[in-house]
RNA sequence: GCGGUUGUGGCGAAGUGGUUAACGCACCGGAUUGUGGUUCCGGCAUACGUGGGUUCGAUCCCCAUCAACCGCCCCA
């Protein structure tokens, strides 16, 4: 086994030339939608105190019992890898007083690797990267809409049809409490038939019942209490005015009083993107966030409503793929240079230097090619022009350059060859 | 954490208990002088994931391990 260490870890991917082109233009897109929607950047470490995690996402999720990477530091501090960026996020709200900024909310986007301990499969890795949003500081039902609006705009940006928006309320507090305290009482008298997982998450956390794929079918599923029928007013008036403007704005989704979140924080609103695209495997789960009032007390700052979501962009990038979408990447280079002799393959250099500073792209052989070789290497580069440079062009103070896609060539000087490029870069497109 | 499938050169992919492990792609060179494609010819590569075991001998059989893929759980 040895060499082990030269393999990436477990669970994640180098990304090479040829997919980062992909990412570049997907987080391009991302920061300038976010723009639109006037959310700010916010990076936070990679890392932090390990029970920001723990008293952030909540101690009985699955995430803080089994899947953060935890280490101890030699100052003996444990820390851990981020497993989501949301309680970063208010930590560095808390700290850094945002919300003492006279702009209200505070709306924040960020972008960045996450980790969880994770067996990998299709669409989940150990490693990968978020986009998220957080908007903290208002309890306006119209800046969940907005979140949800942007949500959907990621995907339909990008040109993504198969989706599928599911919405729910989880209520406030007081309604949560009920309809907890509701399933209980409806399921303990079945308690018996239900599968081992859902013992234990009866008492936990009794909405996870809901959710189970083992038990879909017992008859108690049916006719359990849903969270709809628990809401109290401000709760179900909250959902209804989110709803509405979903309805102004000609969003589509679907109200699923079943979809719970895995985090402890979310309260109202909550939702999920899914990809409906065939062969999209068995992670449906393009996206995922909701509503955490609450949040920003528990992590020590003042009374401060959030709402939020994250999305993978690995998840989105296999969305695209599995709807056939072709991201519009040029992959041309400007120039490239072909020359014949030592002396050429010296002014090549000069020259391209001058090019470069023109803010034009080019390149030349460095492997000792022939001149045949030179071109073929050109083809396959898509290089827009080859520069010609030989002895003879050499003499004569000029060069030769080739437009290959029409296969035209003219004589330049050396002095215009910077000039005569950005000419034909303008007027070719 | 559990289950299934898989692991041969840069990529794809045959194959056998026993001399130099096919082939395709890619790459490089050539087909008379300095021009992209096709064709033809030639060349190339520390390849049997790793560690053990069975055997006179293993890439092929067994065990373990690692990894990948797929699924469960859960999520993004």
């Amino acid at each position: 086994m040895e060499g082990y260490y030269m393999k990436a870890p477990r669970g994640t991917q180098d990304l090479l030339p040829g997919t980062t082109e992909k990412w570049q233009y997907v987080e391009e897109k991302l920061v300038e939608l976010s723009r639109k929607y006037h959310y700010k950047e916010i990076r936070t470490p990679i890392f932090e105190h390990t029970e920001l995690f723990q008293r952030g996402v909540g101690d009985s999720t699955d995430i803080v019992q089994k899947e953060m990477y935890t280490f101890t530091d030699r100052g003996d501090r444990s820390l851990t890898l981020r497993p989501e960026g949301t309680a970063s996020v208010v930590r560095a709200f808390v700290q850094n007083k945002l919300f003492g900024s006279p702009n209200q909310p505070t709306k924040l986007f960020y972008f960045g690797p996450m980790f969880r301990y994770e067996r990998p499969q299709q669409g989940r890795m150990r490693q990968f990267v978020q986009f998220g949003v957080e908007a903290l500081g208002s309890a306006d039902p119209a800046i969940d809409a907005e979140v949800l609006a942007l949500a959907m705009s990621c995907y339909q940006e990008l040109g993504l049809k198969s989706l599928k928006l599911v919405i729910n309320s989880l209520g406030d507090m007081e309604s949560r409490t009920n309809h907890r305290n509701a399933l209980i009482n409806h399921f303990e008298p079945h308690k018996e038939e239900l599968c081992s997982d859902c013992q234990t998450r009866l008492q936990q956390n009794p909405l996870r019942v809901l959710d189970c794929k083992k038990d879909r079918n017992h008859p108690a599923m049916e006719t359990a209490p849903s969270i709809l029928d628990y809401l109290n007013d401000e709760s179900k008036q909250y959902f209804e005015q989110v709803k509405q403007h979903l309805d102004h704005m000609g969003i589509d989704y679907v109200v699923d009083a079943n979809l719970v979140r895995g985090l402890d924080y979310y309260n109202h609103t909550a939702f999920e993107i899914m990809s409906d695209a065939d062969g999209f495997g068995a992670i449906t789960t393009l996206s995922g966030g909701g509503r955490y009032n609450g949040l920003v007390e528990e992590l020590d700052g003042p009374e401060t409503p959030g709402i939020g979501f994250a999305l993978s962009v690995e998840r989105l990038l296999m969305a695209l793929e599995a709807e056939g979408i072709e991201l519009p990447i040029d992959d041309s280079l400007d120039c490239y240079f072909a020359s014949l002799g030592e002396r050429a393959s010296q002014e090549a250099v000069s020259l391209m230097f001058q090019l470069r500073q023109a803010g034009i792209q080019v390149d030349k052989d460095y492997q000792g090619k022939k001149f045949k070789a030179q071109f073929k290497a050109a083809d396959r580069l898509q290089a827009k022009y080859v520069i010609v440079l030989g002895d003879e062009e050499l003499d004569q103070g000029i060069v030769n350059v080739k437009k290959m896609e029409t296969g035209e060539q003219t004589e330049v000087a050396i002095d215009q060859l910077v000039s005569h490029i950005q000419n034909e870069l303008q007027g070719g497109n």
